[in-house]
RNA sequence: CGCGGGAUGGAGCAGUCUGGCAGCUCGUCGGGCUCAUAACCCGAAGGUCACAGGUUCAAAUCCUGUUCCCGCAA
């Protein structure tokens, strides 16, 4: 089929990948531009950019689609389908009619569950127990199409926004291929209406709720840290310098909040209920560290404390 | 040239402010102990202190430039 794609970060990469190597025609890859990023501030281009490029396919990287010009473009392309995978920019109406059978979503959760920006991680945070992708019609409004196809992801106590982005990603994309057979082979895709009582928001991550807050629970707290790995990582405060936390496990136990009870098996430190096993972290200039190798260089005592950052710069 | 931090035996760090013998924890190697061990004891090797230049009787340390890494910001 003839396709158009709509997709910006990694996370749409396999889906990209997929569709290509399913012997689809990719008439056009639509994804944001290049934008001044990293250190130094250098232009630089998205993941899904890249993949295009080395595949040879048009690459269109307007500011908006509003304009009539960029509309053009697309409609140019007498695409069958558009695809859209995390693309960040909204896609009007007129647009979305462009494409001669329809307008297919990825989304990372079981919809109608966390519409919205991230998902993935308003899904560990919550103590979810399963997630998973969703592909779906694109409508005007925000994640609210009707359903065609889901995938179930079980969230582990270890998983992190990370492991759970790349897994739903792979699922994404072979969901979305096999969507494309059955839509090449029938013509149309059944679709089946969200449930709207059951609708909650994934909002984005503020940076505001990266500090983690030691009289909370272990098992909330190793949420938090899972989920803001790698962005935007739970922080805490060592020895007036701000000690970002890359993985951590609850256990149970229990002391004074904040304080270290043991350097057995990680750093465990005490927190309102049960204790929360740090096993990788990092300092201002440093490395992500082990805790065993952090233990090396940083020695700490049992009854060092954590303390809870007051104010977030 | 967006802002800040960093680079020290194989790993992680101290030492730099105030110039004066190259240190710590771990790893590696050798020996000892042990039924045994990632445990413990004894010993050893391993450094162009990122790179280049400058100041000085003397530079890891002060000054200038370069490279690479980390964070912020997006």
């Amino acid at each position: 089929m003839n396709i158009i794609f709509a997709g910006t970060p990694e996370f749409a990469v396999p889906a990209l990948r997929a569709l290509i190597n399913a012997g689809h025609t990719i008439s056009m890859v639509l994804t944001q531009p290049d934008r001044p990023s990293g250190r130094g501030m250098k232009l630089k281009q998205s993941p899904v950019k890249v993949l295009a490029l080395q595949h040879n396919i048009v690459v269109f990287q307007p500011e908006t689609l509003k304009t009539a010009e960029a509309q053009a473009r697309i409609a140019d392309t007498q695409s069958d389908v558009m695809i859209v995978a995390a693309y960040g920019l909204i896609i009007p109406t007129v647009v979305l009619n462009m494409p001669k059978i329809g307008c297919y979503n990825i989304h990372a959760s079981l919809l109608p569950r966390w519409r919205g920006a991230a998902p993935i991680q308003r899904s560990i945070l919550a103590g979810d127990t399963e997630t998973g992708v969703t592909i779906m019609e694109v409508v005007p409004a925000l994640d609210a199409g009707a359903m065609v196809s889901k995938g179930v992801l079980p969230i582990s106590e270890t998983d992190t926004a990370q492991s759970l982005h790349d897994g739903l990603s792979a699922l994404g994309a072979s969901l979305m291929v096999a969507a494309m057979a059955q839509l090449q082979a029938n013509g149309h895709l059944e679709a089946e209406p969200q449930d709207e009582s059951l609708v909650t928001y994934a909002h984005k991550l503020e940076k505001t709720e990266s500090p983690i807050d030691w009289t909370k629970s272990a098992l909330e707290i190793s949420r938090q840290v899972r989920a803001f790995n790698p962005f935007p990582v739970a922080t805490t405060q060592l020895n007036d310098e701000i000690c970002r936390i890359w993985m951590a496990t609850a256990q149970l136990g229990n002391g004074k909040a904040g304080e270290i009870v043991s350097l057995e098996n990680g750093i465990s430190v005490a927190c309102n209920e049960g204790l929360l096993n740090i096993t990788e972290l990092q300092m201002p200039g440093g490395k992500r560290l082990s805790y065993q190798q952090f233990l090396q260089g940083h020695p700490l005592k049992i009854g060092d404390a954590f303390t809870i950052i007051k104010a977030y710069d």
